[in-house]
DNA sequence: TTATTATAGTTACATATGAAACTTATTTCA
DNA sequence: TGAAATAAGTTTCATATGTAACTATAATAA
């Protein structure tokens, strides 16, 4: 009996449709959290969640602590600038590099949102056992190693 | 001391985040597999690759199988159509009914491109145990089912 | 110096995407 | 019947996104 493992492209089995499909769909919701109450896209968010944590960096580094390009970064700050959410101003040392920060507004609609983010991130793991989170947290990082070399 | 676990968002630990970087990473390896070769879309190779499985179908159908919504896949059919990899008629029962399915063009780019996306994912595989593989299929399919209710 | 190269960020353009409106065909049921 | 509701696909429009070109500043080195 011939060996059908692999061989041939099921989508349904097929591990990186399984994970977009998945992804797509924890994506969705948490974006309609903020974009239906505060009218902030997923980009933006992404920004104003690691200002939150990491205040006063400039958008190349803000690029590099959420993988996103830099085009995608310069939107999502002009937009969070626009909103009043985020403050930016250019480094006296050099000129060139942005100097960002949330706003009084930006941390108080930051921290209104956090708190639904982690809600929904536990009632993920939630599902889980304490052993099946580790296990999910070791895979996570196994892969994700592995796809970035 | 206070338990620091889980009331502080923090990117690189976010589990919705992580998905979705090691998620993107792997969907861009792939897409540029078959778009520097066949210059074929994401949509349209899941649509390609959903017909080969399922001859004779719908674009509603194809909708369901592949969670595109139907202007994406109106879309990748007419792209797959113009290139000829696809052939579309109407049902002679039911007139507003496609009734799709790749052509011999479409065959054989498919099963150029299908071992390809196979080698990828084997090589996903390959660097889990047979249980972390057993158990990534087991956590992917809770983590599912639970966010698709 | 000052010409060259590199860096930070923005803008422009072409393409991709999603929601809603639309067209045509079928079904429902008064 | 035949008007209303539903269904399959397509088109339109407004946005989102990625690549490449661009501007301004700073670093390098001849």
């Amino acid at each position: 009996m011939a060996e059908d493992k692999n061989d041939k492209l099921v989508l349904e089995r097929f591990l990186p449709y399984r994970l977009s499909y998945l992804t797509n769909i924890i994506s969705r919701k948490l974006a309609r959290l903020y974009s239906e109450q505060f009218d902030i896209t997923p980009h933006e968010w992404k920004v104003l969640a690691n200002l939150s944590r990491h205040p006063n960096i400039s958008a190349a580094e803000t690029g590099v602590k959420t993988a996103m390009d830099k085009v995608a970064v310069s939107r999502a700050i002009r937009g969070l600038c626009d909103k009043g959410l985020v403050h930016k101003i250019f480094s006296s040392e050099d000129r060139r590099r942005s100097v960002l920060n949330l706003t009084k507004k930006g941390q108080e609609i930051y921290h209104q949102i956090e708190p639904q983010m982690i809600e929904y991130e536990n009632s993920l793991q939630d599902i889980l056992s304490q052993e099946e989170q580790n296990q999910l947290d070791c895979l996570l990082t196994k892969l994700t190693i592995h796809v970035d070399k």
